[in-house]
DNA sequence: GTAATATGTTAGACTTATCTAACAAATTTG
DNA sequence: CAAATTTGTTAGATAAGTCTAACATATTAC
């Protein structure tokens, strides 16, 4: 059994790891807000619990039973934030910090319920993948909105940043997930897109919020 | 913010008082399975935190706010106990442990989601009180089966073990909350009680069972 | 009312997870 | 490629919560 502590470790080494397949020792600190020889130290004790391989001034990688641990983790978060949004009738930009804490409670037949309850998601309210129980995830070919070019119709699938603030901006203006966007026009300067959505003929979006917008081409 | 040991803590003391009013470290000690020398430290901290009165030798009493603390935690456990049942399709046995755990989430608006999801409910599934919002608690005036005479018609109200064995053994015998219940005869020699109820003409419960019962005469 | 027992405290050690300061290796830059 | 910068490690300190061993006080029993 894992601690709270080594769990959000696992968690963190596996996001970063997910674009990257490597992490550093500093990327990690970074990401969890702790001083690298903390770090350090804890990449030992997981090298010891075979959860991380770990070599001094080697990038870090997760063992296999390393992934599905952290896997795991992340399917209870997942399924929790899924939870949170269609049983509770919370907000997506609310359910992050509960799910942080609901993520380490012991109890598969609890998260077995939900996910039972919930019928199954494969998808959690941001649009990011919920491992299966035995820890495989299936990956999208997703594209950024950013990449895509004036005249695409496109459908919004996922979000990258999960924080309340771009949750609260993307509300605002009504953009949820599965909607449809038409892009009209791409300014060359700073990559600023004009869409067209819903209701609304003509919306603004920075290049800073198409980046961390998913998307399917229709 | 108190730690999740700190409200262990709090909770137990709160749990052992309601019958005594005060608390022996020794008793504590027992309770949490903790010995007597960590106690008594942390009895010293949660005085700094004046959350408990402690002097020396002295039995334990929780202040005022150390009450409030330990009610609400209470709430958190017995809500989510109640929404495991209710929401989540949980046996009533199989709720304790996952409350244990849930009842450390910190974010009031979940548990307020919860309260509101099941209707307010003023009882938990195995018919404890469930603290208001304040920390208030109203205690009913429960009798114990074990204290009822033969020819009483009572109805079933709540229970005090809320071990799973123990609620096992009311499951295998069809005893649940709300159930009405005819005392046909009590033994003289070891309190064992014959009772009729539902499509049960005859059961016998044997004193360890009828103390833990709490029953409403009718 | 003393002896025996139960209860409670003090002192000091251990573990986990954190930190800072100092040093070491790797990478980047001119 | 050598210097500067960034990244990583080691050593030692700190805090929370636990323990055991030894000692102290209270309570119970005779």
């Amino acid at each position: 059994m894992n601690s709270l502590i080594e769990e959000n470790y696992l968690k963190a080494l596996f996001n970063l790891s997910n674009s990257k397949g490597e992490v550093n020792v500093n990327e990690l600190s970074k990401r969890l807000e702790i001083k690298m020889p903390t770090v350090t130290s804890m990449m030992k004790k997981l090298s010891e619990k075979k959860l991380v391989l770990y070599e001094s001034y080697k990038p870090l990688r997760l063992t296999e039973k390393g992934k599905k641990e952290a896997a795991i983790v992340i399917r209870k978060h997942r399924l929790t934030e899924m939870f949170l949004v269609q049983k509770m009738g919370f907000g997506w930009e609310d359910v992050h910090p509960i799910a942080e804490q609901v993520e380490h409670i012991q109890s598969p037949l609890f998260f077995d319920k939900m996910d039972e309850l919930l019928g199954f998601p494969k998808l959690d309210p941001h649009g990011s993948p919920i491992p299966d129980k035995n820890g495989k995830v299936i990956w999208k070919e997703f594209n950024k909105l950013s990449e895509c070019k004036s005249g695409d119709t496109i459908k919004l699938t996922a979000v990258i940043n999960t924080s309340g603030e771009f949750l609260k901006f993307l509300n605002s203006r009504e953009l949820s997930l599965g909607l449809k966007l038409k892009i009209k026009s791409v300014e060359p300067f700073d990559k600023t897109m004009i869409v067209s959505y819903g209701k609304r003929p003509s919306e603004t979006l920075s290049h800073t919020v198409c980046e961390r917008l998913l998307v399917e081409k229709i």
